[in-house]
DNA sequence: ATGGTTGTTTAACAA
């Protein structure tokens, strides 16, 4: 089973790119983050033309994140426990129905700069309700991947100029402890299991010519539990995505789950 | 280089 993140930055802008990846790369999974669109203009059909049922979380303007799978989705749940006055659409999670059965999440972290604003103790806090959430789910001790843009470099050779990053909230030494008390749960990161070379990245900023010199930063990540990373097989980033005509500033991260 | 670009929305804001 093939599983794959990708924050497409507007899903309406993006679609025929979507559509295109999609029909070249073959995901039995995917989660969307940033589609930017309300539940009643995603665009259904098109998806479901390719085979693909749809679990969706929308907003207006910002944020938003789905599910697409060609297995059903069963046990849909949207928001992160944990905070019932946070309206932004960061989260969405479904049971996979496949043979092997999959708890699948799209995540979207929040960026959290300027680091001195209220949005960084947001990101914090929301990176603690992540981990919370996360310790409930593992209680279930099955096949559980917990995919998205975490707005998080875990490490220097995730950023081809990590001292660039250092006060950066992407990067900064608080989320990086966050993050690793998170992953100290028990996750794998799909990606740095599979893959030993520095220099692969996920995101390269539109501005200042951050592709062209690929200045890039690895934060878009497929944390697996025990369950799953016993499966795992594969994993990969789509780089040529980022060189495309109209290209989001992310590209898709993906995995294969045996069976 | 207190710059640069893209998307939403149409003057900022978010990334």
């Amino acid at each position: 089973m093939k599983i794959a993140t990708w924050n497409v930055n507007s899903l309406k802008v993006r679609l025929d790119s979507a559509l295109a990846w999609l029909g070249e790369a073959d995901p039995d999974v995917v989660c969307l983050q940033e589609i930017k669109l309300v539940d009643d203009v995603f665009p259904r059909a098109p998806f479901e033309e390719l085979g693909y049922n749809i679990a969706v979380h929308g907003q207006k303007t910002y944020n938003g994140v789905a599910i697409l799978s060609k297995f059903p989705l069963e046990d849909i749940r949207v928001r992160l426990p944990g905070n019932d006055e946070d309206d932004q659409a960061r989260y969405v999670e479904a049971l996979i129905a496949s043979p092997r059965p999959v708890r699948v999440a799209s995540i979207y972290l929040p960026n959290g700069n300027p680091v001195d604003s209220p949005k960084y103790p947001y990101k914090l806090a929301w990176m603690a309700r992540l981990k919370a959430h996360a310790y409930e789910l593992l209680r279930e001790e099955t096949a559980l991947v917990l995919a998205g843009d975490y707005n998080v470099i875990p490490a220097a050779c995730d950023a081809r100029n990590p001292d660039a990053w250092v006060e950066d909230a992407l990067f900064r030494r608080e989320t990086r402890l966050a993050f690793n008390a998170f992953a100290n749960l028990g996750l794998t990161d799909a990606f740095r299991a599979c893959n030993t070379q520095s220099g692969q990245y996920s995101f390269w900023d539109y501005q200042a010519g951050a592709w062209q010199r690929d200045l890039g930063i690895r934060i878009d990540h497929l944390m697996l539990s025990a369950q799953a990373a016993d499966r795992l097989e594969a994993a990969g980033i789509d780089k040529d995505v980022r060189g495309r005509d109209k290209p989001s500033d992310h590209v898709p991260v993906w995995c294969v789950l045996a069976q």
